[in-house]
DNA sequence: CTCGAATGTCTAGCAGTGCTAGGATTCGCC
DNA sequence: GGCGAATCCTAGCACTGCTAGACATTCGAG
């Protein structure tokens, strides 16, 4: 019996080893420098050891992306409480937003760029990404009028991401961000 | 002379043959399945050939994403066109704009998702990028107020880009895909 | 019409990729 | 100590992007 714990408990540990080293590696010379030999170098295991915890690489990168979105999901929630009012927390929402996707560009990628099995929008979704949500409604709420909120949600994101993305692959000038930013807060609370 | 200049012909012919065969294949199966063994194959040539006219598989993937800049550019400014108000013309642009990302995929995530050695911003952006901003600025235009023209025009891309990539990719409900584009075209023409 | 030269093309191969079958090794248990 | 089972690794497959060098083919000059 507690054999089989301290074994379960390594394979949980080793797991994590994995999905953590993918990450870092992927945030310092990006997702292309991810194979599987160079991970399974840096985990001291040989490839088929990755096998055995994860259906493929891509399954590697779907783990990033679960635990990066719950990463998202805690900083928009501490930007959304350290607000004094709706339209601060709106501010604050969109910068933490910014500010995870330009320091996690790979994990952002995982997330949200990179095709990945992590189902959306369904009822399947998992836990994390329905908090991500569900923080962003939170913070839509007041400036939705009579607008569905679900939708205004989905527009806020979108906007978000594409302002992101867009920045991210050095597609919009890069001086302008924060005066970018501070327009988009502007137009969402105007209604 | 002439004979030279028969062979810059058929040169071109056969690089814009190139293009062409990795667009369609990207549409049809996804960048994934375009491979140079693959690609050759299509064209009827051998590997060494694709190398001949492009640096790399990356620069054949720059070439559809500067094409289909070109088509884009095409279509927003057709949608324009077709207007007879300011507020028309935004509706036509974010319709066109979402049905070219629907419709061509593979070759909006060439422009626009891969990474590419396609140079943004900067003077040395190709022309036809130029064309497609300058088209969308001329309909954001009447709607920038006080705004930079410029930073409300990325700002607008950037929405759209965001919507058509998250729709893209299965994040969004697609049962409401029309309603999102009604709702930001109202938010973007109130101000 | 012939022949050297230049141009163009292909065959074959390299290093690296994701992934896996099968054997070796270690481990806990009696 | 010896056995069964779980664990891990070595070696390899089919594929990728890319390239060196051999092989044709075509051209223009005499």
């Amino acid at each position: 019996m507690s054999v089989q714990q301290r074994r379960e408990r390594e394979r949980a540990d080793r797991r994590r080893l994995i999905v953590q080293t993918a990450r870092d590696l992927a945030e310092a010379e990006g997702w292309d420098a991810v194979t599987t030999r160079r991970l399974s170098e840096l985990v001291q295991y040989s490839q088929p050891v990755l096998y055995s915890h994860f259906k493929g690489k891509a399954a590697i990168v779907a783990a990033v992306a679960v635990e990066g979105i719950a990463d998202l999901a805690a900083a928009m929630r501490a930007a959304r409480e350290e607000a004094t009012d709706d339209v601060g927390a709106l501010r604050n929402l969109a910068r933490a937003y910014m500010e995870f996707a330009a320091r996690h560009p790979a994990a952002y990628d995982a997330m949200f760029v990179l095709p990945t099995d992590v189902t959306f929008g369904t009822g399947e979704s998992p836990q994390a990404l329905r908090d991500a949500f569900q923080e962003l409604a939170s913070v839509f709420k007041p400036f939705a009028g009579e607008h569905d909120l679900e939708t205004f949600t989905e527009l806020g994101w979108s906007w978000m991401h594409g302002l992101a993305t867009l920045t991210k692959g050095e597609r919009l000038r890069p001086e302008h961000a924060e005066s970018r930013v501070e327009l988009m807060v502007g137009m969402l609370s105007r209604d």
